[in-house]
DNA sequence: AACAAAAAGCATACCCGGTTCAGATCCGAA
DNA sequence: TTCGGATCTGAACCGGGTATGCTTTTTGTT
């Protein structure tokens, strides 16, 4: 009953047949399309059974979009005393943009890409992972204007059927969406641009820009926007 | 080759036997779950195929989630002339959430809102819908700050180096992010009530109030947002 | 070293949403 | 009445995903 990190030989096994499942299926995906591969394929081609591989992955979508949900609720929650939780997201995109991408393997990144914008099914499933996120946000946002849930103090504010249960904070849901709505979109345009070849450096100094756009619109509204004519 | 109307008993025929699915289909739901019934089930009740009933609905969801996008890039292209589109958007949720329930069928309506948000693959279904319909709005938004293409002239700002090619209008789809995911999160927090028993005539009256409130909010910013603490 | 419990993997059969295909049926016009 | 095209239909099929019951491997203990 010792508490050492134990690699465990059992547990190195199991992370390296994932990390094997995940590669041959992207290998496939990039070949022939994600919609023409079947799971059957690529547990065979992976060595495995099919319901191992559903085991590991609860989806054929997972396979790809494994890691794609960045967590800004953890960025609000963790932001330090005094800052706005925009602020906080807007700095950490920041540092995040300008962060050596000299350690990423790029390659995979890119063909996870490719495979991802040719894929309806997947595309939706970004979708998805989105409308997660935005709702961890919206709880995170919650809890940050609200310290210590408040929520289970009904008898105090008994007396006030004029705001009546304040939903679940429509204020922190809205700015959830319109917040996740933005930095999804930069992440969908910079991709955009990484698919339709523009080198990493160049699309990396246009994210910075529009890093900076994208939060102006969100801070300041959209009111000296012109429509047209 | 008449142009008149033409009612045709075929065509009515049509109409009558979509109708006929997509209610025996809904009431199967609501007593079970979207889930526990199979399309086979749902064909068998309404006296009709398998097939037959997927040549009028393309897939299971379509079957509830048949009407759920309102047209907003339809909205913006016809606003009138000098008024942005958001005055236009934010002017039309204010006609909308005014106009008399009468006409409605509202204890259809909520059988459908509970169905829907009681099945985690139909909320999916809508944040899909939702997702599309940022789309066509992205691209209304880019059409109404340039109203004739100018894509195609370059010229005359050829000499401003400094903003290269701003891809397919950045600020444009963060706009449309913005404004469908506040929309949105206003229809969701109105059905929320709804299932939850709320009165109609409250939940609209609370509604008007939160229209105000998120349009106020991407006209002017977050920045009068306090964080916390 | 031997062993039993736990964990991982496996083959198979099954369910369900969705499609394909070759007819059967029905409507509407000539 | 008859013909052509649209519509409907049963049945087989495909692929993602799950349930079941069994073998193999890892591990901690005696």
């Amino acid at each position: 009953m010792l508490f050492v990190v134990m690699a465990g030989l059992r547990e190195r096994k199991k992370e390296q047949t994932r990390r094997r499942i995940a590669e041959v299926a992207l290998r496939l995906f990039a070949e022939r399309g994600f919609d023409a591969v079947t799971v059957n394929e690529i547990a065979e081609a992976a060595g495995v059974a099919k319901v191992t591989l559903f085991s590991y992955f609860p989806s054929k979508d997972c396979l790809v979009l494994d890691g794609v949900k960045d967590d800004m609720a953890r960025i609000v929650a963790g932001r330090g005393p005094g800052v706005t939780p925009l602020a906080a997201l807007r700095a950490h995109y920041r540092a995040l943009v300008a962060a050596d991408t000299e350690e990423l393997d790029v390659e995979a990144l890119m063909t996870r890409v490719r495979v991802i914008s040719a894929s309806p099914a997947l595309l939706a499933g970004v979708q998805q992972a989105y409308a997660e996120e935005r709702e961890e946000l919206a709880a995170a946002l919650a809890a940050a204007r609200d310290p210590d849930g408040t929520a289970q103090a009904p008898e105090t504010t008994a007396r006030a059927p004029e705001r009546p249960a304040r939903c679940p904070d429509l204020a922190a849901r809205v700015m959830a969406a319109q917040i996740t709505a933005t930095v999804t979109t930069l992440q969908e345009t910079f991709f955009a641009r990484l698919a339709a070849g523009t080198p990493l450096a160049e699309a990396g100094r246009a994210l910075a820009e529009d890093v900076e756009l994208a939060f102006d619109l969100l801070e300041h509204g959209h009111d000296t926007e012109r429509g047209t004519s």
